[in-house]
RNA sequence: CGGGAGAUGGCUGAGUGGUCGAAAGCGGCGGUCUUGAAAACCGUUGAUGGGCAACUAUCCGGGGGUUCGAAUCCCUCUCUCCCGGCCA
């Protein structure tokens, strides 16, 4: 959620910050103005209670003193009326102020480029060099190897959904522990949680009211099938206040994910990079403000040094302002190189969302006397599919067999 | 899914229509005592928003209603606990 305090005091600032993001400015004028006349209409409707109430305690005192009561019986009336109308009058105000103002997205940080697309993102670096072939690598699907059945996995629910098989399968869950282990060693503890979130769970994070045609929603109910990790937990601190002995909070999350890929017809529609369903590891930190630059490096480096670890080539990129998801402040997307498609394609990504979510979550840290929202971000650890899929396109043979990274040995 | 009970401040727990934002205890903070600590004693201590401040509004699970006035009465939703059914 924009900060309106922010808004109305330091008005063009957010403005000119929010270019980079493409918001509508007449929307951010509307704000403004609304919010504006929320805190007008807020003090007169303050007063009248005061009134109200200063009046009602009279009431009290008269009764017992067997005073007559009609004429302040009257008056509370009148002021009753006065004041139900203008509570009202409030309400609405405040949920046309809240509708607008939470479809406005994160104002990107400082470092984040300017640009309109993908084509603005900026490479940091590339790490390890794509491996070389002496023959012509295949894309994962056409890979000798009963390890994906893409028919049988739309046959039981519809298309982008794959099952797997034998050694698919067994890579995939061995994927899923070393991803764990890995990241637990670097101080991130192991969560599990439902893949089914209320939604204020889904609105904390940002995914409603905006985006719910990308969700699976459960029929009858006010539930919906988590599209990552992040949502269930960044919300598992939604409507608290930590001690500040708490924070950093690192955790890390294996969660399936869920998305209805409404926007990307006819995009990815053969093999496994897309899907309606994937299994994911995830990071999730709660920081204070002043630390979660240093954090989010942290979260990089996990995942970063996790591709590296598998042996996998891969390059850092900064999206730039046009190219950053709603809630994002800063996102760096972690590529990684398949050999089959000669070209890197993502395969996780790393945001720092400032205090957006935590406004919107209410999520807050006790500091000296005063409570201070925290910093919420989130990075895929990598998502498994494509980790496994790369992994079958990085070490596959000419032979048509694929070699087990020897990291993933002990968990095969 | 059926029957019963309940939801109050950091915690336990009183409070059934009028200075109740809420007793008491615990915990926390400050102090006395002590070489230091414990114990004891004294004092203090809810949250959020607005305001430089005085102050003020809102909050007793959520929403709605009755009333001049609601933690207290009514409706509704959610959640928790116990009993039964179902079930990994």
């Amino acid at each position: 959620m924009l900060d309106i305090k922010l808004l109305q005091n330091d008005f063009d600032n957010v403005r000119e910050k929010l270019k980079k993001k493409k918001v509508d400015e007449t929307l951010l004028e509307e704000i403004k103005s609304i919010s504006l006349e929320l805190k007008e209409k807020k003090k007169i409707l303050e007063d009248l209670q005061a009134e109200q109430n200063a009046k009602s305690k009279l009431f009290g005192v008269y009764a017992k003193e067997g005073k007559n009561l009609e004429e302040l019986k009257s008056e509370l009336s009148q002021n009753k009326e006065k004041v139900a109308l203008l509570n009202t009058q409030v309400k609405e105000i405040e949920e046309k102020l809240s509708i607008i103002a939470s479809t406005i997205p994160n104002i990107p940080d400082e470092s984040v480029p300017e640009g309109a697309d993908e084509e603005d993102n900026i490479e940091i670096k590339r790490v390890l060099t794509p491996p070389t072939f002496s023959f012509a690598p295949k894309e994962h699907w056409d890979l000798d190897v009963d390890w994906l059945d893409f028919e049988r996995g739309v046959k039981l629910a519809k298309s982008r959904f794959t099952a797997l098989r034998g050694t698919g399968a067994k890579l995939s869950r061995a994927l899923i522990n070393y991803m764990l282990d890995f990241n637990a060693k670097r101080g991130y503890q192991e969560v599990c949680v439902p893949y089914i979130a209320n939604r204020d769970t889904l609105t904390g994070t940002g995914q409603l009211p905006k985006f719910e045609n990308d969700l699976f929603k459960l029929d009858g109910e006010d539930l919906f099938l988590i599209p990552t990790a992040e949502v269930p937990v960044t919300n598992l601190f939604r409507d608290e206040i930590l001690d500040v002995s708490m924070l950093p909070i690192k955790m890390t999350c294996y969660s399936e994910c869920f998305r209805k890929e409404a926007g990307s017809a006819g995009r990815d529609t053969r093999g496994m990079i897309r899907q309606h369903q994937f299994s994911k590891v995830e990071l999730v930190s709660i920081t204070k403000p002043e630390e979660s630059d240093l954090v989010f490096d942290d979260m990089v480096a996990c995942a970063s040094d996790l591709l590296t670890s598998l042996g996998l080539a891969h390059r850092l990129v900064m999206l730039c302002g046009g190219d950053l998801g709603f809630s994002a402040a800063k996102t760096v997307d972690l590529e990684v190189w398949f050999p089959g498609q000669n070209r890197y394609r993502e395969i996780s990504s790393v945001s720092n969302t400032h205090d957006f979510q935590a406004r919107r979550a209410m999520i807050r840290y006790k500091d000296e006397k005063k409570n201070r929202l925290v910093h919420t971000l989130n990075g895929s650890s990598l998502a498994v599919g494509r980790t496994l899929i790369a992994i079958m396109e990085n070490y596959q043979n000419e032979d048509g067999s694929i070699t087990i990274p020897s990291v993933l040995e002990r968990y095969m």
